[in-house]
DNA sequence: GCCCCGCGTTCCAAATCAGAACTACTAGCA
DNA sequence: TGCTAGTAGTTCTGATTTGGAACGCGGGGC
């Protein structure tokens, strides 16, 4: 089954999973959440690529997730602000937040 | 970043989307929590492939999220349970699932 | 013996991703 | 005016992952 047939699933979660069930899509829902707006804070801080963070962000606004906001007219600047919409799946995040917090402890990187 | 580099982020959230976080493995969650537990159920149910099901299987087993019991000696069966550890992930499941109910209708395959 | 089921594994082509480079617009500075 | 820098993407190429189907394997059942 392809990855996009999911949003006409029956299933709800699979509907869910379909716009912001991929690697970077919850971890820029996090930033989010976090208070980050701008494209290269989300960039650095999601650690994406910088191509992966437009296609979800992309995605998230034709959802209805974010709302792209001008901050800036001059020099035409955006920043991307959860909707009410977004921030109904917050709680998810929380609970991948503390389930990482009680299951996964932090790690050197280099396993010192 | 490599998806893999994850599991040593400082982030909770990110270490926990590491394990759990793509495609098909919250969808095999799901699963689990409905019930299913078969290799060929949770294959055909999430539409994965046999291929994904497999290695997503090993990695939430290895993770002690799911625990591969047998239920059957003979022809050496087994199934896959969630375990305590798992069950705490459920209510990001529900989160996802009233959001897909409330905010992603449920539409034709073929857009009638 | 022969075919079927359950459970994976392997193979190949296609899609996706990582990483860096490139463009576009504006501002600051000389 | 030309040069450099900051923000926000887009494009390119090679590597990884996925999709889909076929194959393997250990038991049954006929």
């Amino acid at each position: 089954m392809k990855w996009s047939d999911l949003d006409t699933n029956w299933c709800p979660v699979a509907r869910t999973l379909s716009l912001v069930g991929d690697r970077w899509t919850l971890l820029i829902l996090r930033d989010c959440f976090l208070g980050l707006a701008k494209f290269e804070e989300l960039a650095k801080s999601t650690g994406a690529t910088r191509h992966i963070v437009a296609s979800r962000l992309k995605r998230l606004v034709e959802a209805g997730v974010l709302e792209k906001q001008a901050y800036s007219e001059r020099p035409k600047r955006f920043e991307y602000v959860l909707t009410v919409k977004g921030r109904e799946l917050e709680p998810a995040l929380h609970t991948f937040r503390d389930w990482g917090k009680a299951h996964i402890p932090v790690r050197r990187a280099a396993k010192a």
